[in-house]
DNA sequence: ACGCTGACTATGGCGAACGCAAGTCAGATG
DNA sequence: CATCTGACTTGCGTTCGCCATAGTCAGCGT
């Protein structure tokens, strides 16, 4: 029960991962307070401080990461400027750091079923301007819902240029 | 634009995500290790030294990782024989394992979006079923496809015990 | 001019993750 | 019984991620 690997992929001594997308994302993305600052920045912390505290790391890791996280585009540091207060820069997320949503979404969901404990899911989405609930959905075009076993992953035709 | 933080949770400073399954499925995945022996896993990779060559990291480690994986019931530990050799061991998903391809996919398909270079996505995913090309989306119940400032963060309501 | 505060930077130390190289072990083959 | 091979284990050294503590720096308010 595995994915189906179509054409030159069928043959897996054929061909290696090395230029696949999930290890790359994964190097932006390496360490747990990259990711738990992503979240934060989704929640709608802006402040170094407040940033730091949340994640609960120290404010020395919060800098190192902040500043990976803005080199790679996720975040951009935003100079303002609260009333009586001297200018300061908060993190907000960029488009990039954006379409990360799904990812933490659906670790959210695999954590809610998987590793939650006797009480459940801690948090509930929905969908503000319907009230439905909200999930994260592998589907194709066509809109069926796509289980592993119907998954095809083939190499990619190469875009025109 | 962030989420909607609805309920208790507009309050900032009166929680923290301390119960966060995003959290706790990090704890779990840690490493990028970890995520790319799961990556071969859904690409059908079984043996000990083909994951671990395949994944490009040592045998040491893939054993480290393996018996994690293994323990967190994310692979089980199968036994197999191959005519004419010795009984050996394979690792196979688990479906708390196999529930992790909207997560995988998530990632490769942000890769792909914002990290692959020139030559674009290297691979392409369809529905073998009916040849649709193959998205994670975030969709609420009335099919909605759910931006990051439509989406509502609750408190779950406990469930009934 | 001085203090205060938020936003960092610096230093030291620890354990985890990793690579490399070498060693072990089980059992089918000859 | 000796060999071979896949599946690991062990040992060593490095780098990375992290924490704790302490220090720096900019500029607003007094």
């Amino acid at each position: 029960m595995t994915a189906v690997l179509e054409g030159k992929l069928a043959d897996r001594d054929a061909w290696t991962a090395d230029r696949c997308s999930i290890a790359k994302a994964l190097d932006v993305l390496g360490t747990r307070s990259s990711f738990l600052l992503m979240r934060e920045a989704f929640y709608g912390g802006r402040r170094f401080d407040e940033l730091a505290r949340r994640v609960g790391i120290s404010e020395a890791v919060a800098a190192a990461r902040l500043k990976e996280l803005t080199a790679h585009g996720l975040l951009s540091r935003e100079p303002y400027q609260e009333p009586g207060q001297r200018t300061r820069h908060e993190y907000v997320l960029t488009d990039k750091g954006r379409d990360l949503l799904p990812v933490a979404l659906a670790l959210m969901a695999w954590g809610d079923k998987h590793l939650a404990g006797d009480r459940g899911a801690p948090l509930s989405l929905r969908h503000i301007t319907c009230g439905g609930d909200v999930a994260v959905e592998v589907r194709c075009s066509n809109n069926h819902d796509v289980p592993l076993d119907e998954l095809g992953v083939n190499v990619a035709r190469r875009p025109w240029r």
